[in-house]
DNA sequence: TCTTAATCGAGACGGTACGTCGTGTCTTGAG
DNA sequence: CTCAAGACACGACGTACCGTCTCGATTAAGA
């Protein structure tokens, strides 16, 4: 009988969120300026999202959701591709919203769980059905436990990204996976 | 004719935000509370501190340097009692002050840095120490490039502490070391 | 053709208005308030009156008009018991609502003339109504303003009803007419 | 030990608040304004003062409180004057602050207090002298109550003011005093 | 009797101001 | 010069209330 939800305010605040982030970095972003540049109340805001960083964490959502599935036959090659993709991204402008919102996570148990499930366990999941796809086809050692290999693989491109101790990028999605890949075939005869 | 820096000042600083930081969280401490609980100015911090931050991080490296060099022999066992230790440190009370000290390295350079230098570093070089000498000793791949290793075998455990997807402890040790030996040991037949 | 404006609404609005204004003020009254409590929307409210203090003028306007005409014979008398009935009204649960209407009306203009010709004017006329009656019999002075009469006499209690600084009651309305009667009665001799 | 008080900051507070509220009216003056004029932190307002009208109203009484004492030597003049001089002011710029203050105070009972003990008990206490000189000089009553008689004679000023139903000014003055003349002074033959 | 348009309850909306919080700097008076 | 205390400038926060708007449902007059 009320009201519905205003959908071109929802998208005009992601909008607008997302050209501010990119434009000045997250941290330099505030609701009040999400809200003028959308033409929002910032009650509008708050009334549907509990946080800027949640604001921001739907705008990244949409940002980096393509689900391209045009990977390689093999199975290493598939894993190699998918891990290149990730470390560019980190490296990217959109790394330093990653960052950013796992920033804003740590102290903030409800932006952590929709950030472990709607971002992080979304591009998870994809990374497993690769690696299920090569123990079916036998590329991959059948006993292997999918999700110590998926941190394992992982892993090393989020350390470096939060802690920045080394570069992100194609190679080093290389290098990870030639460490690792003994570990993950079938026959490493 | 200048007075000296008051030692007992740093140590009741650094005692405080210790406590406080693991009774309340790090989130829910401000420099005024470690200020008051300390009986110190606030001048005073931020004289010798450049941020809480910092504070807290002198906090985190005087409680974890213990530099405990007790290692088994062989480099396998060695490895895994390394990073046996980072993951029970990592679950402890004192991991909840390292995500906020990366978190809070997340835009703030200078920060960042000393937390790589200090803290992260001195660890890594622990690691690396251990490496070497598998590499000298035949155990290990004589190609195998230390930094690529490092990231792999505690990468894993650093993805765990920050988005908190999975359990830490010895058993998640165990088992990332053995996805990842078999990339690492001299020879895989 | 049209559907024709709901009366109950119209009642349940000033209803709830005069409850709520009693019960916790006026101050502490919103206009979602009172649509709450009344079931209404709040369109409704607007369509109607012009604002919150709209709404609360109409309801004091039903409170205080009963149009008791039951006055004594004596000019002096008559004028006393106005007063009389001022100074307790002012010192009720509605002076309150006066205070507050007043206050809403410095720096609205509309809701000040509102007040003034549906609130103050019309009791005005009443005082009028009897000291016109007093020169006619004469009991009061032919040259008497009666503009500037009834200034000094409902003057001093609207004063005490604003500032606060003194008791209003039966007996300050008597006082105030000690006190200027003598400037207003035919032969003062 | 402490800091003190600034007290640069607290005459910068007032000397904007004024020039604010003199330029664009108290209604359209926001604590936000005042502190960016003033150079000063909001925080800093709200550390001395707890609400914008209390600063308004510090600033009112330095305006105000001329403290001349330059009367007439007979009682009908000193009280003449004065009560011009009350609605000379009250009909100028400071009218309206004086307007807005009691509207604040109406649901402020801090405000409201603070309101009578420093601006219109201080006001009042000249009046009252006056009167007290003229009991003691014989020119008025000798049984007369000082605090009736001030509520007489500015209380339809007061009315005037806060109603606006008739104009304010000298002959405004004039016109209550000669109606209320008669009451007070000693010698009505 | 069906149409049609204004009404209703509900509540989302844009906007403005609020008062609070935390940071890092500055000032005071004592040692 | 250092210290404890705490006032300061600044900037962002999240809340409150206002008056407008949009929805779907209801209701009464006019076709």
């Amino acid at each position: 009988m009320a009201r519905t939800r205003d959908e071109a305010a929802r998208r005009r605040v992601l909008d607008s969120a997302r050209d501010l982030v990119s434009r000045r970095g997250p941290r330099a972003v505030t609701v009040d300026d999400i809200a003028a540049a959308a033409g929002v109340g910032k009650q509008t805001i708050y009334r549907w999202w509990p946080s800027k960083a949640a604001v921001i964490m739907d705008a990244l959502i949409e940002l980096t959701d393509p689900a391209r599935d045009d990977l390689p036959d093999t199975t290493y090659e598939a894993v190699r591709v998918q891990m290149r993709r990730v470390a560019v991204m980190f490296g990217s402008r959109n790394g330093e919203l990653i960052r950013e919102l796992v920033a804003d996570s740590q102290g903030d148990a409800a932006l952590a769980k929709d950030f472990r499930e709607r971002f992080f366990g979304h591009r998870r999941a994809r990374g497993a059905a690769t690696l299920e796809r090569g123990i079916a086809s036998g590329e991959l050692r059948p006993d292997l436990d999918i999700d110590d290999a998926l941190d394992v693989l992982y892993g090393p491109l989020w350390l470096r990204l939060l802690i920045g101790h080394r570069r992100l990028g194609r190679a080093g999605a290389d290098e990870v996976l030639a460490v690792v890949w003994p570990g993950l075939q079938n026959q490493p005869g």
